[in-house]
DNA sequence: TCTGGGGTCCTAGGACCC
DNA sequence: TCTGGGGTCCTAGGACCC
């Protein structure tokens, strides 16, 4: 195990609403929120009166009337994420992406030409205010899940190392909140059990956290709670799926509408497909109903794809099943996310399934969902996929 | 609290294969 | 013919994060 704090957590502080005061001076020092329905960011001025993310605009603006309301500029905000992830890659080769906003660097291996962690950390820090112009924390310390502690706890505009030597003093009296993993469910079953601080859920066993919280999610918190997290930083993820949605609202609407709101989801999501050159192989629908309950659809293709056409072909036929328990209880909101995502260079042409014979094979797979259920259909897919297979047998069932 | 939009990971049952 | 263990895929749902 290393024994070094050289894990960095980077974490960019109210992102979207330091961009805006950077970019308006007149919103400088004052209370800026981003987002009109709901707070999707606020500035520090903001949170100091109680203003949080995710909370509905009517109460903001009741807690904070002089609050400058702006409306989101995403573009602006992907162009500052790029300048400050530019930054990290120039600060070391280990970067590892989280979100928008915040990443994890490892700078082990730099002592030699770029100094200590912790100088590394200060120096990025400058890089950032100085030459992308916004306030950025950072955590420092031996694992991933403590550098990022530490860069929350240091906010604003901070910086923390948690030597290793200092861990447990650090770490066991902090709320279970501040466990990565935890939120309202997981914090409740806690509470109910008397565990509130890190420390006391250190001290469980193991096979009682994971009976309490689940196998997974179990293990992992009561490992985290003792200090272990072998997590390297991991500079090869890539995204596993894309996906947009659209609230609409309580009024009723009429199939012919929810189809149109579909297509402009497909239709946007095919092209962000295509510009990343990935294909997706399951179409995932998300519906919430009038009184708020969530539902998902899905399906799965033979094989990834980045038409448009196919994959609203997919979605209309998912909503369509859907329709029935639209009317009943009403609808709020449509999203859509392609999931199970490839390069799409690297998707294998299907030559023998194009045309005539992918329409014949399409009527056949149909034909056995219908008489023999899905997941005769995913066997079937599995085997349309072996390109041993498909050519020969095609023909014989026609 | 009358409720956004973008994601990740895990669980669990049914069906299937070897 | 019956039983079983180990594994995969699909679908649906849920918790969580920023």
């Amino acid at each position: 195990m290393r024994d070094e704090a050289t894990v960095l957590h980077a974490d960019l502080d109210a992102f979207y609403a330091s961009v805006e005061q950077r970019d308006a001076p007149a919103l400088r020092g004052r209370p800026v929120i981003v987002g009109g329905g709901v707070v999707l960011a606020a500035s520090y001025e903001a949170k100091a009166r109680g203003v949080r993310t995710a909370m509905g605009g009517r109460q903001a603006r009741e807690l904070c009337p002089d609050a400058v309301v702006v409306p989101p500029r995403m573009e602006a905000y992907s162009a500052a994420s790029r300048a400050v992830f530019a930054i990290f890659h120039d600060t070391t080769p280990l970067v590892e992406g989280l979100s928008i906003d915040e990443a994890f660097l490892e700078v082990g291996g730099l002592r030699r030409i770029a100094g200590t962690p912790t100088q590394i950390a200060a120096r990025l820090r400058e890089r950032v205010r100085s030459e992308a112009g916004l306030p950025i924390s950072v955590g420092v310390a031996r694992t991933k899940f403590l550098a990022k502690v530490a860069s929350a706890v240091s906010k604003p505009d901070g910086l923390l190392v948690v030597e290793p030597d200092r861990e447990e003093e650090f770490l066991l009296p902090l709320p279970v909140e501040r466990l990565w993993g935890v939120g309202k469910a997981t914090a409740a079953k806690l509470h109910g059990l008397g565990i509130h601080t890190v420390g006391e859920l250190a001290e469980l066993e193991a096979a009682t956290a994971e009976r309490l919280l689940g196998r997974a999610a179990g293990a992992h918190l009561h490992a985290l709670s003792r200090l272990r997290d072998p997590r390297p930083v991991d500079t090869t993820k890539r995204r596993g799926s894309i996906g947009s949605q659209r609230a609409l609202g309580t009024r009723p609407r009429t199939p012919e509408e929810l189809d149109l709101i579909l297509t402009q989801i497909i239709d946007r999501l095919g092209r962000r497909l295509r510009e990343h050159n990935r294909a997706s192989r399951t179409v995932v629908l998300r519906l919430r109903f009038g009184d708020f309950a969530k539902a998902t659809r899905s399906r799965s293709l033979r094989s990834p794809t980045d038409r448009t056409w196919v994959l609203l072909d997919v979605a209309r036929g998912l909503m369509e099943s859907a329709l029935p328990e639209i009317a009943d209880r009403g609808i709020t909101l449509i999203g859509v996310s392609f999931s199970q995502l490839e390069r799409a260079d690297a998707v294998p042409p299907e030559l023998p399934l194009d045309g005539e014979d992918g329409a014949r094979l399409d009527t056949l797979l149909d034909a056995v969902r219908d008489r023999f259920g899905a997941s005769s259909v995913a066997r079937a897919n599995q085997l349309g996929r072996d390109p041993g297979w498909s050519t020969p047998v095609l023909p014989e069932h026609e």
